[in-house]
DNA sequence: CGCTGAGTTGAAATAGCTCAACTCCTGTGG
DNA sequence: CCACAGGAGTTGAGCTATTTCAACTCAGCG
């Protein structure tokens, strides 16, 4: 599944022709490897991606070297907004991904179909401000695995395509309290590790549970 | 300045006509006392809320009680935004404030010139993700008074409106450690507790040295 | 086959939480 | 005008979860 060639996304901007407002494909795709840089801090912004197949995840630097990861992205997902004419935050592939582009109007704004799609963003930073905002280790690394089992449409078997380290940059915490609730979890016969990268639910009742839905029906 | 009269929020949704998307005035202002509640989590949602005066704070209750809150929004600013049918969040006003509103479209859509409101309003979620995220009380609670400091306009003398249980549930912390923070500051002569409601800042230079943008340039 | 980076596990250090006592401020009623 | 009550804030002491530092395992790959 690694993608043959990775091409650097200022060179596949589509004619404006082909980018429908209505989302209708197919369009140009193209295909990055993983660890691919699709943009920086700093870039001009005004791009925005869908994900066609594959994962991507959105992070700031600080000034002292740490590192918060804002989100992860995958299949059908649309990133990039952004509220100035330059880029706040990196995205960078976490896996071998599939990515088109949508383009804004020409007076710089947003097609307002888009708009949806921005404050369902604003949504989810904001319910993830609630995960960080937890006080338990275990707590978090529920809520992330619930999401993540739901966002892979319920199964049993979960892919994580990031590491631990991302994960840690997400949830504010350090990989080693990251491994250690995982292991809490395998320990309590919640989930198995079928490998490093994928789990395996064996209880999703206690997860949820866990996991304790913060916010009110 | 207190507040004279006390108007629920539905109660004063101005005529369609008075309400330019061009945001002019003067248009009808709400006047409400303190800890009033302007929207309710499961309200249905819809209008936008600009504060003319005063300051107002956004917060959601999880199932166990807890508290976080998501955002505080002072004089000029707008929120309200919402991606579905139904309000996520509580409003309540934290002084004396006055309000206006602004409807959304026939079409249940924001006015274009919105959009830019709504992508500050979303980067300035995952902004506050990145001082949640932040290890240190100390660090938290210098870039929460920066912040304050920097949206009053520069001065020495900041107002701080929000009681302690409020800030630290902005910041992920408990009342004592946001108290504890603050001598700490106050110990090491960068600030100065004026009040409780009411700090000068001795030295603005320490004091955003220890809140160190996160953010590279 | 050994190197490298990712992940795990252990032990000690520590920051922040909890519980509890106390002070301070403000508003109220005598 | 003063006394008092209640809420908000502060401070202290002990406890605990997470971080830190370090050693180790494991898997993939040249």
């Amino acid at each position: 599944m690694r993608a043959s060639s990775s091409i650097a996304p200022s060179n596949f901007r589509a004619p404006r022709a082909l980018l429908a407002k209505t989302f209708t494909r197919p369009r140009p795709v193209a295909m990055l490897t993983p660890d691919t840089e699709i943009y920086a801090q700093g870039e001009a912004s005004g791009v925005l991606y869908r994900i066609e197949f594959g994962a991507v995840k959105i992070y700031r630097l600080m000034a002292d070297g740490r590192r918060q990861v804002i989100a992860f992205h995958f299949a059908g997902e649309t990133f990039g907004f952004e509220c100035g004419q330059v880029r706040s935050f990196f995205a960078e592939c976490i896996v071998a991904t599939g990515l088109t582009t949508v383009d804004m109007d020409d007076d710089g704004r947003f097609p307002a179909d888009l708009m949806e799609l921005a404050l369902k963003e604003m949504v989810r930073a904001q319910e993830h401000l609630l995960v960080v905002g937890k006080q338990s280790a275990i707590e978090k690394l529920s809520v992330f695995l619930v999401d993540l089992v739901e966002r892979q449409g319920g199964l049993d078997s979960v892919d994580i395509p990031m590491t631990r380290t991302d994960i840690g940059d997400y949830l504010g915490m350090t990989i080693e309290t990251v491994s250690r609730s995982l292991s809490r979890l395998k320990s309590e016969g919640i989930l198995r590790l079928r490998s490093n990268r994928s789990i395996e639910i064996l209880s999703p009742n206690r997860l949820s549970r866990l996991a304790s839905k913060p916010w009110i029906s």
